[in-house]
DNA sequence: GGGCCCGCAGGG
DNA sequence: CCCTGCGGGCCC
């Protein structure tokens, strides 16, 4: 641990980082470890294949390159700096954003807890959607051998795992023979809900093209039914329960307009896809007028970055509290002046003005030092125990008997900008 | 255009 | 560990 502080110090702003592009802790080999063999990749259906097939291209087998930290997976509700009627191409992207965190499954939740977020993609014949109200279908009853990751119904559905998961978001008791109706739907726990443009065939709330956040839904209801299939499935009504209007509505629309929420694709995806169009050109040279499309696609190319941005207003309270954050008024002057750009853009600025230069994460019960730093409590007392007794950002002298009191203020600040984002760590 | 079936993430 | 899963692209 020393050696760490060590190199720190010695290196404490040879590197910038973005806060929203952390890469995936799980894949880093620390010291001393050993390179993870995966013996489940030894196991899998693929060790035996006999297919030919490559499937190292494309979005289907992708990992995430990076994970949200800003709150916890079992966070309920918006995710900061996430509008609604934000779009991604792919589920992938969406889970790197936090807003639903499996890749394919449907439901995201914990069956003696809530589920905190839902995908309408079309996949299950007895949903329906209205836009501020739909019908959504439970998980199961399925036969997914073979490998595959979905089938038509052969079986009855059961209200367990994430089917339970989101019974428990409806404020009732959860009943798992009959089910139940919320005594007050609004007081129910809420449920984040993607759109995917695969919904288009039965629904016109559906977005375009990708997957859009949609908001806040609340569980009014669910019960167990005949399915069209025959067999047992349980439904859901969700209804919508959110300040910021829908997108598909044209007060909604002008809002995405206004925050310039464009198409969101993988880093470097476009690229590929048009060489790849080149390469294909190439080969069968017989060019037939191709349609020289993807160019122009959505990918914010410096020229529309003029798009104007609703100016973020800072709740009265919260503005109360950064005025008596003594130590750390040169950060707030600069943080302040970023709400012209907007919630979102401001948000990542605060994370980076206050990320801890030891865990490079926004700092988490925070001490600031005399030299006006902010560390973790946690990464200061760790620094101690390696008998560091200096600011692990500029290598100012530290009494080692110093106490070790946090910013409240600023604990505060941080934890009304980012609800929760202490219990991730 | 429809079927096949992969890695990966997450919960239990 | 084991099981599940409303993706997704390649191949026919």
């Amino acid at each position: 641990m020393s050696f760490i502080s060590h190199l720190i110090n010695f290196f404490p702003l040879s590197y910038r980082y973005c806060p929203g592009c952390k890469n995936d802790e799980t894949s880093i080999v620390r010291t001393g470890e050993k390179l993870k063999v995966n013996k489940k990749k030894a196991k899998m259906a693929s060790a035996s294949s006999t297919s030919n097939r490559d499937w190292g291209k494309g979005m289907a087998c992708v990992g995430r390159s990076k994970v949200c930290t800003i709150v916890a997976s079992t966070h309920y509700g918006a995710i900061p700096g996430i509008e609604v009627g934000t779009l991604w191409k792919f589920r992938v992207q969406v889970s790197e954003a936090g807003v639903h965190r499996p890749h394919v499954a449907g439901i995201h939740g914990r069956e003696d807890d809530g589920a905190y977020s839902l995908v309408l993609s079309g996949g299950y014949e007895d949903d329906k959607d209205d836009g501020e109200e739909f019908f959504y279908t439970g998980s199961g009853g399925r036969d997914l051998s073979g490998n595959k990751r979905t089938a038509e119904q052969s079986c009855d559905q059961t209200l367990t795992r994430m089917n339970k998961a989101l019974a428990k978001n409806c404020n009732a008791p959860v009943d798992t023979k009959k089910g139940a109706v919320a005594k007050d739907w609004k007081g129910g726990k809420p449920v984040r809900v993607v759109r995917n443009c695969k919904l288009r065939k039965h629904s016109s709330f559906a977005p375009e093209e990708g997957n859009r956040y949609d908001g806040i839904y609340k569980v009014v209801t669910y019960w167990p039914e005949k399915g069209k299939s025959g067999y047992m499935v349980w439904r859901y009504l969700l209804r919508r329960d959110d300040p910021a209007p829908a997108p598909w509505t044209k007060a909604g629309r002008q809002r995405s307009e206004q925050l310039g929420l464009v198409m969101q694709y993988p880093e470097g995806y476009l690229e590929s896809q048009q060489q790849k169009e080149g390469e294909a050109e190439d080969c069968s040279s017989k060019k037939k007028g191709k349609k020289r499309k993807a160019e122009s696609a959505g990918s914010p190319s410096k020229s529309d970055k003029k798009t104007k941005v609703v100016e973020y207003i800072i709740d009265s309270n919260i503005k109360k509290m950064i005025g008596e954050d003594a130590l750390n008024q040169r950060l707030w002057k600069v943080a302040l002046s970023h709400t012209v750009d907007g919630h979102k853009a401001f948000l990542e600025k605060v994370e980076e003005l206050f990320l801890c230069i030891c865990c490079q994460d926004a700092v988490c019960k925070p001490i600031t030092l005399e030299c006006t730093h902010n560390i973790c409590k946690s990464c200061l007392q760790r620094s101690f125990k390696a008998d560091v007794y200096s600011c692990p950002a500029c290598r100012a002298e530290l009494d080692k008997n110093m106490g070790m009191g946090i910013n409240s203020t600023l604990s505060k600040i941080l934890n009304a900008f980012f609800p929760g984002y202490e219990a991730g760590r």
